[in-house]
DNA sequence: AAGTAAATATGAGCCAATTCAAATTTCAAG
DNA sequence: CTTGAAATTTGAATTGGCTCATATTTACTT
């Protein structure tokens, strides 16, 4: 059998991953020493750095590989999207604001953030960066989707609309990851606000050019 | 004259400054190291903690005392707007990237932006966000300015408006310094792209509800 | 000028991330 | 069952950010 091995391989990975993941969130980024981790793990500080290559990259894997199961929710509301433009959008983003923290502390997502600003080009960052990338193309699907289902006015540019949202989202998401006293239930309230007056202006009415 | 220690802390200070950009301006943030920082203000490494706290915050206050210089132009359009509104947003967006590359480079922003996010509440979280602050109020009074020209339709809300604009023009800021490759240019006509659409709509105009 | 306290500078030492040469384990051929 | 090479693990050593007890300097009083 070939594959003693590779279970074992498999197996310390497991290990250290979880390992890193249960440190992470419940103490301080800082605090988390590479020792800590491998003891939990039961392997040495090297075999940590053989399965990830870093303190942070560690981290920001652990952070990827939890977006995935953000954008499931995503497909569902574009193949379905409510009646109401606003509600299609909101509906959309809050989709993964009810996600973001069930798994992964606000600090996590910081420092994850932070090293896909510092090292874009490290395996994490693009693994990162790629996920980013999928969000911004889900929210640009659904504004996509309304349009073509002709609920927006006709000399708009689903594309560029997506990107604007998704990128205020993005830049509120900052926000929040920073400071605890930001709750989700705000954050949503303030998205809603920032988006009503872009929404109002894109959607097909009576009284508009579109 | 009870200024002898006063003068000497004030030089010490502007040297280890100094020194500490001009490090940062030509060699990799990992690779500049506090002793060379030290050594080249002519001071120990202790002395460069007791003015900055951290290698971090160090960078983080140059970049701070830059981004105060970024407002200026802006407040000139701000007074005397174009005539077009498009010309007139974008004009004051371009004012800020025509000098961001100027003293500061790419790594430099991205380590103050990454460290924004991870030490929010540090003295130089708060002063660069201070400062993100005074740039995204800019933006706002720039769009409040139009609106009360009456270029702009009456049923939006100037302030919503200008807090989308800014987020994308942030959110692209954070991709021009991370990737070497994207241009200034490049950077300026995606940022134009983008606003085009929400300008469009938002633009009082004979066939608009405004 | 001498004495003293407060402010400031110093750098050896601490700590944790990271590396890498040596030790260990796996695996397949003989 | 041996054996040796390849893959993997190990932890001592390296490195650089940061601290803090000590030394030095300044400013003021007598």
């Amino acid at each position: 059998m070939a594959r003693l091995r590779e279970k074992q391989k498999t197996d310390r990975h497991r290990r250290i991953v979880e390992a890193a993941n249960q440190l992470f969130s419940v103490t301080d980024y800082e605090l988390v020493r590479m020792e800590d981790i491998a003891e939990i793990a039961e392997v040495s500080v090297g075999t940590v750095y053989n399965y990830g290559n870093s303190k942070s990259e560690l981290l920001t894997d652990i952070v990827a590989s939890t977006v995935n199961s953000m954008t499931e929710v995503g497909e569902e509301l574009i193949a379905a999207p409510p009646e109401n433009v606003e509600e299609a959008i909101n509906g959309l983003l809050f989709s993964y604001l009810e996600k973001c923290l069930d798994k992964l502390t606000r600090e996590m997502w910081a420092r994850a953030m932070a090293q896909s600003i510092i090292e874009p080009n490290s395996a994490s960052g693009k693994r990162y960066n790629e996920l980013d990338g999928i969000l911004l193309d889900q929210v640009c699907r659904m504004i996509e989707r309304l349009y073509e289902l002709k609920r927006l006015r006709e000399d708009i540019v689903p594309r560029d609309v997506g990107e604007m949202i998704f990128h205020n989202l993005n830049n509120q998401f900052y926000d929040l990851v920073r400071y605890d006293d930001i709750t989700v239930e705000n954050y949503k309230k303030t998205l809603t606000r920032q988006n009503r007056t872009l929404i109002e202006a894109i959607v097909r009415r009576p009284g508009n050019a579109g």
